[in-house]
DNA sequence: GATGAATGAGCGTTCATTCAT
DNA sequence: GATGAATGAACGCTCATTCAT
């Protein structure tokens, strides 16, 4: 019960956490701003958590795995279980449309990543673990033969590249470009690379 | 004279900015880091620039046209003129390699530009003329009919995002894939995709 | 309770600018010096008021109310009410020489509303009050035609300026004239003129 | 000639700062602004005063010797020699609506000189002499019987009193009286008190 | 558990002043 | 004589953090 009530504060930082980053990025997130987003107070906040640092390591930790489950939970529900990397891809480009909130939050932690030891480890492992899922729907493939033979990393590589690519460039500017044709032609861009004989 | 010392102190702020970016990240930016890093007293380069702003807004201009200016000498030493598209993009994965300080300055920018009109404008205007100098290459072989019909635009922010989405994968975690392979395949999956009859 | 504290603090910076500014004028009022002269660190100062104006803001107001009621309580305490305007002029001058503290606080908020939109409105106000309760006293006098007719707020005017002016040059120079002549001529002064038939 | 240079120079920065501080205050006063006021540079100014405070010194004294001479003008160029304290009065009060450049910059330089040792006695000698003016006037009268016996500082003081207390109401707030009518009444008030037998 | 009062380090910025040119 | 580049001390203010209640 205890354990709970404080999950459920824990819960409600992280939320208010990654809303405000979302809305006034990095720069301006303060205890006081997180306060009043979280509607607890300054010294409830410093109760769970002891450094305002503490506090980001736990929303890089939820924003891996709501967007782990949220990916999951689009890719399960679908029945179209034929070409799994065309489907995640897919999946991964309408979240980004979808739900620009990680996109900003993520670009604030690559930022602070760069120089920062305290979230740099986190982001390495958000990004190996993408770039292998992104890479995994693959294997089928590769195995029967559908596939040409590539490094699995490096088209997870390039499958996280072009979603975090096309995403920054879509949450900075979004009368830009196309969002659907520019998603759709990434698509084909990496199936038709896998199709053999395309050489 | 007056004219060449003045240009030459904001120069020299403009690049300790970059330098201090790169090695530190917008965060740690202060003024009396910025003093050190360019061996000038923070009353000079508040002579120069009034506000910090000025200074990052300066410092945008010449990531920008220090960039613009790589790519170019790059592109123009080059012998190799007859697939463009291709060269710009190797030539791109190269700089991002060679000089990730632009990858790190870059990422802090895109952080700030979410939530911050100042910077806004000139990131949206520095992705856009990137989009469009992508897609560029491929007009001719467009013209030629060598390329199947794409909107260039379209093919710009995929090149945009490749670029990116590389680079900062890669800046972030320099030991998880390899980056001439990748660089490689992306090269080889936009040439591709433009090929026609590829469907 | 939690109100009782903060009123406290409050009451705290509040007479430390006070004295701070009687000691050293407003060119010398930082925060550092209120932090000293309260004993509240700068911090605690900033918790309770946001910006160093409206320290005082809050300070003109309590400037007003406490010479307000120093000189009502002065009045009050009197049992000489035959003649209101002179026992009001009488008991403005010797606050004015027992406390002249308010006299240096006073100078350094008209220099400053002079030119400052913020102080303006106060120290408008402030005077407007003045006139009207110097000029107030007389009008039982008018009534029962024992003065001569006369607009009340031009003899307030009259009033506040020789307080003001008298007091001025009193905390600028004590060794210059003999200000217990010098109120007495005024106060004389003031009452001949309202006598009847004195042309 | 090269004095004459010298003088310009020097009257330009003091004009300067005369304006500059009846426009924006004393605590607005810096270098640029006189910089600008003056059309001269700021190294300019720095040759010619050392401090900005030896600037401020001689503007009390050029302020001092201006006031002095307006009040002079007006007196000598009148024909009315009968009642020279009454015309003093009246001349003073002229100046102060016509020319209330002079009562921002005292009410400035008052706040000053209250903590202040650099201004003190230039102010203090200031005010000693115009009350020395201010009661001369009378020195005819009381020796030829007209006026009651009376200190000539006392009188001095309460019409520099005057002066200054209703300048400074007037200039802080021109709509709160009749300033002509309270100029008047002070003018008669004077002149009633200072008769014979008006006991 | 929960609060917000209190702290002080560190920030961007202003500014009088010095001095090489 | 004249300039403005350069300096650094001091300012108001923000903020994460601590802690008494």
């Amino acid at each position: 019960m205890r354990q709970n009530r404080a999950q459920e504060r824990i819960d409600q930082i992280v939320d208010a956490v990654i809303r405000c980053i979302a809305d006034n990025g990095y720069e301006n997130l303060t205890m006081q701003n997180i306060s009043e987003y979280s509607g607890l107070s300054r010294g409830a906040i410093n109760h769970y958590f002891k450094k305002k640092e503490d506090i980001l390591i736990e929303v890089l930790k939820a924003v891996d795995q709501q967007l782990f489950k949220k990916v999951d939970d689009k890719i399960r529900s679908s029945s179209d279980l034929k070409d799994h990397i065309r489907y995640r891809l897919s999946v991964t480009y309408e979240l980004a449309k979808e739900d620009p909130v990680f996109m900003y939050v993520l670009m604030d932690f690559f930022a602070l990543a760069a120089n920062n030891s305290t979230y740099d480890k986190g982001i390495k492992d958000f990004l190996k673990k993408y770039r292998y899922l992104s890479g995994a729907g693959l294997r089928p493939g590769l195995k029967n033969g559908k596939y040409k033979e590539v490094n699995a990393i490096s088209i997870g590589a390039i499958v996280v590249a072009l979603t975090l690519g096309i995403g920054i460039q879509w949450v900075l500017d979004k009368n830009s470009f196309d969002y659907d044709e520019v998603a759709r032609i990434a698509e084909d861009m990496v199936m038709f690379y896998l199709r053999k004989n395309n050489k």
